[in-house]
RNA sequence: GGAUGGUUACCCAAGUGGCCAACGGGGUCUGACUGUAAAUCAGAUGGCAGAAGCCUUCGGAGGUUCGAAUCCUUCACCAUCCA
């Protein structure tokens, strides 16, 4: 069993307050509610919401289960809460504008979806699955009134994302003051000693939920913010709707070229909230880099290969990086790849559309004439040529086809 | 309840009778260059059509006109401000 000391270190690592003051208060009362812990022999009930608002997880949200996943080594309980409820209303933390509402038979069945990707990362047995709706549903207006006394509208309309749309005039709703509210009732409702959350979730985590849970007599959860994750254009946040995500959901393959994507400066982040290197290793990775001594691509070949490693396992990863040198690098063309059958006389044209290598016979054309499809290495120049004895063929850089003539 | 503004392609946004398949930006795609990327440069970006050309699109429906994203009528939705 590590020492306190060990157990805060290591809790505490990669966490972002942009408040130092807050950081250290945070470490504080984590400490003093592990060291009683330690005498009542209680674990800590450790919880992370996920808002079910599109179908699928991505590397952004490994970041909280990571944390949450130290926790539960450590033996505290685990709560693994499905939004299903705050998701109806749209968290508007760095948003400047409202959510998109959801419809509640989406973020039922994104939600089910969720959990399952989440044992990727969370050990199934000692997770404790959760869904906010089941108690959020059957809170009385009254006990709104109550919680929302704690609040003012200056408060929340202070926060700089209701500031901003104040001032260019874009709308608030109302609703979205209530999802503070709603997510400090989750924390009094689970009895959480600790949240763990987004830094963008400081709001949230810190002031709401601590605010209703004091309301209610409780202790006060400690909040465990973690930076966010950069999509893979290193500049935005990975989110869905930027389209900038690397999927839970996907093959070793894929996951291994998008992590390769990723811009070389945005690695050292991705090393740091994305993986389980020590910290020893991480500063080896991080002064290679600095200094030149570990180049670039093979940095992030190793990066690529250790996140993929955590998901898919040393075979996949080893498979996915061989496959990757071997079309990206050497230009040659991968071992496997979808099959097509002739079934007649189809033109290129036909085969790309039928295969969804483009969208519209249009797209496929702009496609041939910009010299982005080749046959068995050989550019294709006219559109109506036939594939008479099969072969490869090739649109833009990653999609590949073998085209096979039926007997 | 009153006043005003708005609804344009994936997103933002220009266009206020013909030169509009619709400026510009973002995104995306392709090519070049690379270290795989990023950055940069070039091109493309509704559909059908081997060229010409045709068809569909500017919130919905109807109308005026030789001709409408642009004018009129009407419906729907959204927002801001003042009560």
């Amino acid at each position: 069993m590590l020492s306190i000391d060990e157990r805060v270190e290591l809790l505490m690592r990669g966490t972002e307050y942009g408040d130092s003051g807050l950081g250290s208060a945070m470490r504080e009362e984590l400490r003093e509610r592990l060291i009683e812990s330690d005498r009542t022999g209680v674990p800590l009930r450790v919880y992370c919401g996920y808002d079910p608002t599109s179908s699928d997880l991505h590397l952004g949200h490994t970041i909280s289960m990571r944390k949450l996943k130290q926790f539960q080594d450590l033996g505290n309980e685990v709560y693994f809460l499905i939004g299903s409820f705050t998701s109806l209303i749209g968290d508007p933390s760095g948003k400047d504008k409202a959510r998109p509402l959801v419809s509640k038979e989406e973020v039922f069945e994104n939600g089910r979806t969720y959990a399952e990707q989440a044992f990727r990362v969370l050990d199934r047995a000692k997770t404790k699955v959760v869904y906010n709706s089941d108690w959020l549903e059957k809170v009385t207006l009254e006990e709104i009134f109550h919680i929302a006394t704690h609040f003012t509208a200056q408060q929340i309309l202070a926060r700089d994302n209701f500031a901003r749309r104040m001032e260019s005039g874009e709308p608030i709703h109302l609703h979205e003051f209530f999802y503070p509210l709603s997510q400090g009732y989750d924390a009094h409702h689970l009895e959480a000693d600790v949240q763990v959350g987004g830094n963008d979730q400081l709001y949230n985590i810190v002031t709401a939920s601590r605010k209703v849970m004091e309301a209610y007599g409780q202790k006060p959860n400690i909040g465990i913010l973690m930076p966010l994750l950069p999509g893979t254009d290193g500049v935005q946040k990975m989110s869905k709707s930027l389209g900038n995500t690397i999927p839970i959901h996907t093959n070793a393959e894929d996951m291994y070229g998008k992590v390769m994507s990723i811009p070389d400066a945005t690695m050292p982040l991705y090393a740091t909230l994305t993986t389980e290197w020590s910290n020893r290793e991480l500063a080896a990775f991080e002064t290679g880099l600095e200094t030149g001594s570990l180049h670039p691509r093979d940095a992030k070949m190793q990066l690529a290969y250790e996140i993929t490693r955590l998901f898919y396992g040393d075979a996949e990863a080893s498979a996915a990086q061989d496959q990757f040198v071997a079309t990206f690098q050497k230009g040659d063309i991968p071992d496997e790849m979808p099959e097509y059958m002739l079934e007649g006389d189809e033109t290129i044209l036909d085969i790309l559309v039928a295969n969804a290598m483009a969208g519209s016979k249009s797209q496929a054309r702009r496609l041939i004439d910009q010299q982005g499809v080749k046959l068995d290495g050989v550019t294709v120049t006219d559109a109506w040529q036939r594939v008479e004895n099969g072969g490869v063929l090739q649109a833009g850089k990653r999609h590949f086809l073998r085209i096979k003539k039926a007997n």
